[in-house]
DNA sequence: GTAAGGATGCGCT
DNA sequence: GCGCATCCTTACG
């Protein structure tokens, strides 16, 4: 298993229905850039559908705003915001322009330069370095500068590319994690898709009723 | 093993 | 000012 970092996922990858992506991207390759010769990558395990004006859990349920307005831009591009005061999180946009959409990265499996993760994340477990959206981000060392990327861009210095094949049946879904009343019958939605026996998944339990 | 609560800063009302 | 698409530490079986 070898990871290309040219083989880079098209803008047509992504412009697709939103629960298409997050299922299609299980298995792709997560490429960070960190110098000009080092690479970062991971192989994505576990990731959420965030979709449209409908969906209440949606940033973008409220409306365009400065925070969310990548989301309405063209598919394709890093959506990465600030939360609980100390985490990032990084998300792939979906779908149409003008349409809301994206399909948050929650965790990946490690597999390219370990070592600069390790750094990042002292004290963890190779299992728990990307085990999480904000543990992701961190792991990775992605933070708000990588909001707006063109992750389908050659010169991009965080891109998707390529990975393995995830058959159905090792395909699992749930509803979504760490959503709040105020998203509504949208918490329940069956949105969180992810490879069911990796042991590289978060510890999020889904919403529950 | 599980559960509960605190940390923390930004976006939005 | 309030609440969050979270994570970590601590407490307890």
């Amino acid at each position: 298993m070898s990871i290309d970092p040219t083989a880079i996922l098209p803008r047509s990858f992504y412009d697709r229905p939103t629960l298409v992506v997050a299922r299609e991207l299980l298995g792709a390759y997560l490429v960070k850039r960190e110098n000009a010769e080092t690479w970062s990558g991971a192989m994505i395990v576990e990731t959420e559908a965030y979709r449209g004006r409908d969906d209440k859990a949606c940033h973008a349920a409220g409306g365009k705003t400065a925070r969310n307005e990548v989301m309405f831009g063209p598919p394709g591009h890093a959506y990465v915001y600030f939360t609980y005061g100390m985490h990032h999180c990084l998300n792939a946009v979906t779908e149409a322009l003008e349409f809301p959409a994206a399909v948050l990265l929650r965790a990946a499996q490690p597999l390219l330069n370990l070592e600069s993760m390790r750094e990042r994340r002292t004290g963890r477990k190779d299992r728990e370095l990307l085990a999480g959206p904000g543990c992701l981000c961190a792991g990775l060392g992605i933070d708000r500068s990588f909001n707006t990327v063109d992750l389908t861009h050659p010169d991009s210095r965080l891109r998707i590319v390529r990975g393995q094949r995830v058959p159905n049946s090792a395909v699992d879904t749930s509803s979504r994690v760490g959503l709040s009343k105020h998203s509504g019958d949208s918490r329940f939605l069956p949105w969180r898709t992810f490879v069911r026996d990796s042991p590289y998944l978060s510890r999020g339990r889904p919403t529950r009723q």
